[in-house]
DNA sequence: GTCTATATCAAGATAGAC
DNA sequence: GTCTATCTTGATATAGAC
């Protein structure tokens, strides 16, 4: 696995055309052939502007932590409800991106190919948001991801109301005068 | 798409071999070829047995949900805290389990080829659990999923104490008098 | 930066004989 | 219930010319 490298011109161009190529048809859809012949250019060419398919996803994936660490930061400057706030934006982030969102989560990362930082950066306002406590943070951002991609497979109910099982998650995190108890 | 019908005994030992093969190499490695060479036959014969692949991965989740809901409804019987109990059984499930549990979530189901009400009996438990009430039930289910696969595709810091995420988890979705306010 | 040619490999699936 | 032979399609990737 080659370790993070700055892209060139040509080979962010290729990442673009392949977001496009992700997004459309999801990953099975992404494939070096196919993403040629949107460029209008045939596949071995790629092999001149990145290492292989795997690097190209990961420069994908890094896109995609830092877009939605830039969301993050946005809905929680001057949120009134930080936390549900962020359970939105991951939600929407989540729905407007589904197969990037899926790229993102569905595998382990290869985080040496990552942009410097960038999961540190997405993860930060989760953290925040909780008033620094980490297992609590990771709980929360367990949850909204259990909701984004048993949303996206279709796994609830065609009649559940999930904005109300939404509110019910955020409700429940929330720090309560009971829930506190332990820390004071 | 072919509509749910009962396998055939030779039908059950190749998807037992399926599901060898799936549990160790993943969605990956499972193949019509590799199946058949762990068989002992070619790859054509399997087509008697199955229609086609989608049936058997069908076959496979669909075993995976019977054994979801009997871990369950063990967890369930005489459990001091079902809550707890509960996130226990998914996340022991998903641990030993990992390609089973992806291969049951990563997409949407082929509901029609499914045991008929082995889906429904999978997410009883977890609403007696919560006392009956739906969205609470999907909100602990999507926050059980997303540690589940958070944590199989090492998404959280090699130094995170996960036992106190999951608890911390738990704790907030345990009714309290605070929570509870709104519907007394 | 792109090309052609090619290597290598694998996938799901069908037809028809035995 | 299994076989051989085959179809069709597709994948990632390399070598080397232009």
């Amino acid at each position: 696995m080659t370790a993070f490298t700055p892209l060139s011109p040509r080979a962010r161009e290729i990442v673009a055309v392949a977001r496009e190529l992700l997004e459309e048809e999801g990953a099975g859809g992404l494939s070096m052939r196919r993403l040629a012949e949107r460029l209008g250019i045939r596949a071995p060419s790629l092999y001149k502007h990145l290492p292989d398919k795997r690097a190209l996803e990961s420069a994908l994936i890094s896109e995609g932590l830092a877009e939605l660490a830039e969301r993050f930061e946005q809905a929680l400057a001057g949120a009134a409800d930080p936390l549900a706030a962020l359970a939105d934006a991951y939600r929407r982030f989540g729905q407007e991106h589904s197969h990037l969102c899926r790229l993102m989560t569905d595998r382990s990362l290869a985080r040496r190919q990552l942009v410097p930082g960038v999961e540190a950066r997405a993860a930060l306002p989760v953290i925040e948001a909780v008033g620094g406590d980490p297992d609590l943070a990771r709980a929360v951002w367990a949850f909204a991801h259990g909701m984004v991609v048993l949303e996206l497979n279709d796994r609830f109910p065609a009649d559940a109301d999930l904005d109300a099982a939404w509110r019910r998650g955020i409700e429940s995190f929330r720090p309560t005068k009971t829930s506190k108890r332990r820390s004071s």
